[in-house]
RNA sequence: GGAGAAAUGGCAGAGUGGUCGAAUGCACCGGUCUUGAAAACCGGCGAGGGUCACACCUCCGGGGGUUCGAAUCCCUCUUUCUCCGCCA
């Protein structure tokens, strides 16, 4: 959520720059909310005015009664009762003003940083970088689910019986491979200097808040109605909204952390080659890095975990690509985003394994996430995330790259980790 | 799940209807003293709104109510603790 002070300063700035995300009458509801906000001070400094007389008042009956002038005092009991409906009067208008107000904001997406290239779909991502030889394949490769089908390590079926589609169950060296990726995953976050954390799997309404997932985007997540909970869709939600209501000192940063969480999307009305497989899950593993940065630096943090998360692939020996998302694919509460694509030679396509955003203080702001500045004011943080990494894509990524005639190599990374180096 | 107790500033902890945004201690920041440090002493020290700056307003777990006036009384929710039950 973007804040009000910053919106009346920038007006200009903001407007322009929501252009490049297309976001459709920018400039009707900015103004919108510069004029709501005007009304909410006037009426605040009403009701304030208003309050300050019968305080006073109050203050006045108390010594009378402590004096015993109990006649005077009864006489001014009498001239607050106008007070106290006019102070009803502005509360209630104040607070259907503050709401009008949120209602705006919710609906105004983070600015974009200058580096977010103009766009409508994920063609106009810019893509920064390329590494890693994509693999020649032997005469007859398969894609990943037919290999999982093929040496028994991810059954879809049974997932589908237990649960329903988007639920897999991985079995025997499947199984391990997931495990050994998701040790060494936060092996290298926590050698990195994340600390890592295990959070709960669902989180309440002020958490989906929090992060942005609320109020407008609760489609995604899956309701645990009985309890009014949220299956979480990431780590991203649990893991920053522990520092929700914190002010931290300078000297806390930065805040580094690193979690594994399944995650659950419900992500409806997608369908044929594109989600087969492991391509698109209701439920998938996931390890992710927070980081919660001063301001001056959170740009610097951002090229740190773009460069963290290139470590890791090249470790893995994987082809990949890092794009820039545009305007147009940049999700709602990001300023900047990275994402991370790893080539699946087998089915000739690129698969989102990363995306690593700076949010700036969009998320902050809804979360009263702040620190004490250098002039001893409290002031905003900024939150930034990624995912180190999304598994089943780099499961599929494994698969499909390392197959041979014989079976399916092990990354050398992961040998230590698997015990075993293929899979036949 | 049942019964009881509690929730106050970074922490501990006073405050049960009136100049209480809140005593006191610790922590923290600044100063005096000291070669330096410690100790001692002096001063400062919650958050949000508002203002050029003041004033002023709001906040004592959340929400609602009683009252001229609520940290204090009432209702409700949440959380924590103790006892019982159940349980990995």
């Amino acid at each position: 959520m973007l804040q009000v002070a910053y919106i009346k300063e920038h007006k200009g700035h903001v407007i322009e720059r929501l252009a490049i995300r297309n976001f459709a009458n920018a400039e009707a509801i900015i103004n919108q909310v510069l004029a709501i906000d005007e009304n909410r001070r006037n009426t605040q400094t009403k009701l304030d005015n208003v309050l300050a007389e019968s305080n006073k008042i109050s203050k006045e009956i108390g010594m009378l009664f402590q004096s015993g002038e109990r006649q005077k005092a009864t006489l001014l009991k009498e001239k607050t009762g106008q007070l106290k409906a006019q102070s009803k009067l502005l509360s209630e208008e104040l607070a259907t003003l503050q709401e009008e107000l949120d209602d705006l904001l919710y609906q105004i997406p983070n600015i974009p940083n200058v580096l977010v290239p103009a766009g409508t779909t994920e063609d106009d991502n810019e893509v920064v970088f390329k590494e890693g030889k994509i693999p020649t394949l032997h005469k007859g490769a398969l894609p990943h689910w037919e290999l999982a089908k093929k040496y028994d390590i991810i059954d879809f079926e049974l997932g589908n019986k237990i649960t329903g589609a988007g639920f897999p169950v991985y079995k025997g060296k499947g199984a391990k491979l997931q495990r050994a990726l998701i040790n060494y995953f936060l092996d290298k976050n926590t050698a990195a200097g994340y600390q890592e954390v295990q959070v709960p799997h669902l989180v309440n309404e002020a958490s989906g808040f929090g992060t942005g997932q609320l109020p407008d985007k609760e489609g995604q997540m899956y309701h645990v109605t009985g309890d009014n909970l949220y299956l979480i869709p990431t780590a991203e939600v649990p893991v920053t909204n522990l520092y929700r209501d914190v002010l931290l000192k300078e000297s806390d940063f930065p805040v580094l952390h690193t979690g594994y969480t399944p995650c659950f999307r419900r992500e409806a009305g997608s369908y044929g080659a594109h989600v087969r497989g492991l391509n698109r899950l209701h439920q998938f593993d996931k390890v992710e890095i927070v980081r919660i940065e001063h301001p001056d630096n959170s740009y610097e943090a951002l090229d740190a975990m773009v460069g963290h998360v290139k470590e890791i692939l090249r470790e893995l020996k994987l082809p990949y690509r890092i794009l820039r998302l545009c305007g147009g694919d940049i999700g709602f509460t990001s300023a900047l985003t990275y994402d991370f694509e790893v080539f699946s030679t087998a089915q000739d396509r690129w698969l989102e394994i990363s995306s690593v955003s700076n949010f700036e203080t969009f998320q902050a702001n809804r979360l009263k996430l702040r620190f004490k500045n250098a002039e001893g004011k409290s002031e905003l943080a900024h939150t930034l995330n990624g995912s180190s990494l999304a598994l089943p894509r780099v499961l599929a990524g494994i698969l499909e790259n390392y197959q041979t005639e014989n079976g399916i190599k092990i990354p050398e990374v992961l040998q230590k980790y698997t015990g075993f180096d293929s899979i036949d």
